[in-house]
Parts: structure tokens; C-alpha cells; sequence
DNA sequence: CTGTTAGCGCATTCAT
DNA sequence: ATGAATGCGCTAACAG
């Protein structure tokens, strides 16, 4: 029983028709007869018949598939990301393709560009820096790009976003109201638009409260687990340094939950911290009083139909600017 | 500067020479003169072509494309193997397609006959169930595939996995070493090679320090967070349960661990585990002493270089199957 | 070493 | 409603 591969004259052949009907039926186009659509599709059944894709696309230039271009695939966010475009898009009929800049811009840079030479029909992707300094490159692939979680500033295009400002707000109004008046910042680099925005979401809160901001307690770096872990070291080590903190995402929260837990002390009795981002491993933070929940499924599948559209030209022309709301998750403290 | 595809035709016009040499310079072919590919390299750069891999994919009927197809894109397991094929298949010219089979052997079926369809030059799977249903339809693709994690018994094929029974043994042997007397099992369903593995280990370890096995306390079920969570909590309102347990899997701790966290009143304090799977939050888990931590990076590395091999006929023509060891990590447990 | 030629499997004019 | 013919961009014999 020798397979060999069966390709629309086959079919054509062992049906009595031509190839161009063969493919209109493959292609659901109307105008072949019911009858004779029966007959093809009946030849195509006893044959084996299975669609060559990359022939097609050879033809179409469309290969039903989408490149999606993340920092890291391990991290959490983006894999919950991926989950769900994955699911939207398999829906369509498309395939998702993945690949990971590593934190660089350059291999961000040069992996935009190994998608594109694949012939993906869109990228979604998760930027890693903030400079725009491949804009120009990216932009003459004449590829639908969708933006996800931060967009490169001056670049026009799709993005799914949340309101970074609104959330970091709401938490930090959420100590506030349970008295806690010393409140630290913990975050990320603030010229990176997700970072500036929590930050004046924290500002926000506290100067509507009247409290003070207090430039020694806002610490800024790049966003790791390394880092959270480092910083909280010396917070602790200073004995005046505040008890409450707003943590501006995951890996900062590990690292300085990290911290507290091994090396904590007794001070770590009295911290307190309303951070970014929920995981199913949440109410395991200890310290964690509220988290900042992004609609992260939603998030992933209107990437997917962003970039659908796009490529169906179905969207309207501008570009489409989506931005989630979150939502405050309350932990309860078990020391 | 409107860019119309350039093509080698238009590449070996430029270069007066035929296509058949742009191709040879194209794949490196030896066979071609130094002088007379630098000339065709210059006509390349200067035109701006790029190389059509579908158009190549259609005549080579290769797509280096690898597919990978697992349970759970979000698992953190999962991720990180992905992180780290993805990183070696990159060094080697491949991409990586992923899918998900959403804990469904149906699913899994199909998708697999998808991306078989999709034409990736080979497969790695993680699979989902133990049943081998789909396995001649899987065979008959005569495409290569690697399992992950798990094969599926009386499937010949190249295998990454890891010493789930020495694993298990050494994490129950030092908590025996500690003083631990009564060892509940919270674990996978038996039928699954991992569980099995695993429960054997922990029996090994068991029997050979002349502890009893009490049937009542070994609770196999679908190990997931919820199932953690509930039987952690039939345990904990059994005044007489043991109160060190080893954990199976990271979804049944994470749930397990929940559960104490939040409900757990007093008698969590004395609660001691030693669980499978160590994540960059395992510090966090509160009650968890051991830790058996898989070779996930190597394990992805070694999977896609096994399936390369495959693909480029140089492995061994026997199945190969690795089985990596585990390394036990104490944790202090910080209360 | 290099050129000629013939498809890979499909979609798509342009006829009829 | 259907067929004949053409070519998407590339590789691989086969010649020379």
C-alpha cells in the first residue's frame, strides 16, 4: 500500500473533470455544479487526498500562519498570551509560529526578520525595548504587526494593551484605604511606556491622598527576578525604609518575595505589597495583599483577531489601539 | 522604490549567469567558483533578494518547520522545554510551530494530523494520554517524532525522558532520612508512566526503610490544581492522615500548597512535602522541603536535537531514548 | 564549473 | 459551469 502522494490531477483524473475544478472545489467556489462537486469529492475520498499547503501558498503568497515574537517564551504573561492566541487562531485555520528575541533588540530586530522571510502572514509581538530603531526595517515587510502588552512610540499600528495608569491607581488606592501612608515603588525602567504608566498611576494615588512620594523608595531597574531580589535586600537592610510596596510586575514581585521568605526576618512579618500581574500561584505570595490582574486570555485572543483582520483586510484602516481594563485581586495575608 | 519580488531569475540576469547557479550559491554549493559567486552574492545584496522558502519547501518538500504539540502551551513545563528547542532549533535553521492538545487524546489526534498536513519536518510530542489509539494513523505519516516527558508504551521512537523512579526515591529517601515516619502519596493516575514510575519509586524507598505503605493515604487522581487542593483538604480533615506526603506533580503541589495557604489553620505548620518539578517560585511553596528538579533545558535541547537527526538521517536507525536524571533540591522551610 | 530543462502542486486567467 | 494553459520561485537532473 505504497502512498505515494496524490495531488489534485489525481483526483481531476480519476473524477473526469479538469484540475481547475478539482481546486474550485477545494476552494468552496460556487460555481461548480452540485453534482459534479459530489463526484469530485468522492475521488478525492477514495484517493486519499490530502492539500498540499505549501503549494498553495506558493500560488496565494498566504501561508495561514503567524509569527509570534516574545522576549522569553518561559515567562508567565506570555505564555498565557500564546495559549490563547493559539486557541483563537487554530479556530481560523492558522497556525502559530514562535519565536523569542532573548531580551534583545538586535535578535529582536533579526528574528522579525526571519519571520518574515517565512512568509508568515502577521507577527504579533511582545517588544522588548522601547528604541524604534528597526521601525523602518519593520515596516517595509508590508506585514500586519500587532503590538502586545507595549507598543514602540511613534509606530502606528495595532496594539492590545491595558491601562497600566488605572490599575497601578486602584492598588495603590487600595492600601492607601486599608492606612497604609509609606508607600515604596518597585519597578521597572521608567522609559518603558508600561513601567511610566504604572508609575504615575502610583504617583496618582498617593498624591491624591496627600501622601509623599519619597524619592529614596521609588527604585527603578529592569524588571527580574534578580532584581526584586536584590532591591528588597537592601530595603530591608534599611531599618527607616517603608513596609508597604507596589511592585510593578511578576518577576520584580518573585525575586523580592524570594527574598523576604529565605532571608526576610523577622521584619518581613510587616510587609505589605500590591503588585502587577495574577498567577494561579498568587495566593502563594505572602506578602501579596492585591494583585493587578490582566484580562491576559482576552488579551491574547483580540491579538489573534487583530491580526486575522489585518490579513483578511476586514478592520477598518487606522489602526486599532485596544486597551484592557484590569482588575484588583484582594489576597488575604496568611503569615 | 516600489519592490517587486525579486526572484534568482532576476538575480541571474543581473549576475549573467542561469538560475541554476544562483541556487548553487543559494545552498553552497561547492561546485561553484569563488569569482562567479561573489558576482552573484553582489547582484543578490544589490537587488535585495530575498530566498522564498515555500518555493523551496514546494520542491524539497521540507519545510524546516519542526511542530511541537503539548498538552498546555501555559504549563510551565511545557514553556521552558519550548524555551529551549526553540533556542537550538533556531542555531539550526528550524522553526518551531506550537499547538496544543487542551488535555484531549481526540484533540491530539487531530492535531497532529494537522500539523503533519501543515508539512513540518517532524514532531515532537508531549502526549497526553496513555492510550495508543491513534498510533498507526500516527506511523503512517512517516514523519519522525520525538516524546516528551512520556511514551506512549509499544510506540518505537526516539524518547527524552527522565528517571521518574529514582527521582521519586531519592526525594522519599530524605525525608526519611529526616525522620519521617508515615509517607502519603499524592499523585498521577497509575496508568500513566510517569505516576507509575514515580509511585514505584516511592514504594522502593518505602519498603526498603520497612515503612509501611497505608493504602488509605496513597490518592492517585488527574493531577491538576484543583485536585491537589480538594485532596489536600479530605487530608487535612482526617485527624489521623500523615502529615508528610509526596507530591507527584507541580499542579497537584501548587494545589496542595493552596489549599494549606488559605485553609489550612494550624495543622499546616506541621505539614512537610517533597514534590516533583522545581520552578523558579518553588522557594515560595511553603511546605515544600524537596524538591525533584527536571533537566527541562537539556531535555528540550536534546529533543530537538534528536528530532534534527531524525530529519537529516543521522542518528543511529534504532530508537534512541534518553533518560535524564533528576537532581533533588532542599529547600528550607521557612514557616 | 556552469547552463538547460523540467517539474514540485496548486490557483487562475481566458476561453468555451 | 467547466477546461486548457500558464506560472508562483525554486531545485535537481542531465548535459556540456
Amino acid at each position: 500500500m505504497a502512498r505515494e502522494t496524490v495531488t489534485i490531477r489525481n483526483v481531476a483524473q480519476r473524477a473526469n473533470v479538469s484540475t481547475a475544478t478539482v481546486s474550485r472545489v477545494l476552494n468552496n467556489d460556487p460555481r461548480v455544479r452540485y453534482e459534479t462537486k459530489q463526484v469530485v469529492l468522492e475521488a478525492m475520498e477514495s484517493l486519499g487526498y490530502k492539500l498540499n499547503v505549501v503549494a498553495r501558498s506558493l500560488k496565494t503568497s498566504r501561508t495561514h500562519t503567524i509569527g509570534v515574537l516574545a522576549p522569553d517564551l518561559a515567562g508567565d504573561f506570555f505564555m498565557f498570551i500564546a495559549e490563547s492566541m493559539n486557541r483563537e487562531l487554530t479556530l481560523h485555520g492558522y497556525s502559530l509560529v514562535v519565536s523569542t528575541s532573548r531580551d534583545s533588540e538586535e535578535e529582536e530586530a533579526k528574528r522579525i526578520r526571519h519571520l518574515a522571510e517565512r512568509l508568515v502572514d502577521g507577527i504579533v509581538l511582545i517588544p522588548v525595548g522601547s528604541s524604534s530603531a528597526y521601525l523602518s526595517q519593520v515596516s517595509a515587510l508590508h506585514i500586519p504587526i500587532v503590538f502586545v502588552d507595549r507598543a514602540l512610540e511613534g509606530f502606528e499600528s495595532d496594539q492590545v494593551l491595558v491601562d497600566n495608569e488605572g490599575g497601578a491607581y486602584e492598588a495603590v488606592c487600595a492600601l492607601i484605604g486599608e492606612g497604609h501612608r509609606r508607600i515604596g515603588f518597585l519597578g521597572g525602567k521608567p522609559e518603558v511606556t508600561t513601567a511610566k504608566e504604572r508609575f504615575a498611576g502610583y504617583c496618582r494615588a498617593m498624591e491624591e491622598a496627600g501622601l509623599e512620594i519619597e524619592q529614596k523608595y521609588v527604585r527603578f531597574g529592569h524588571p527580574t527576578l534578580p532584581f526584586g531580589y536584590r532591591t528588597m535586600e537592601e530595603i530591608i537592610k534599611d531599618p527607616d525604609s517603608p513596609d508597604t510596596w507596589f511592585i510593578v510586575n511578576l518577576f520584580a514581585h518573585l525575586g523580592a518575595t524570594s527574598y523576604l521568605v529565605t532571608e526576610g526576618g523577622e521584619r518581613a512579618q510587616h510587609i505589605t505589597f500590591a503588585a502587577f500581574d495574577e498567577m494561579p500561584y498568587s495566593p502563594l505570595l505572602r506578602y501579596c495583599r492585591y494583585a493587578v490582574q490582566q484580562p491576559i486570555a482576552e488579551m491574547g485572543k483580540a491579538a489573534a483577531n487583530l491580526i486575522i483582520d489585518r490579513i483578511e483586510g476586514k478592520g477598518p484602516p487606522e489602526p486599532q489601539i485596544l486597551r484592557f481594563r484590569t482588575r484588583l485581586i484582594q489576597h488575604p495575608l496568611v503569615r
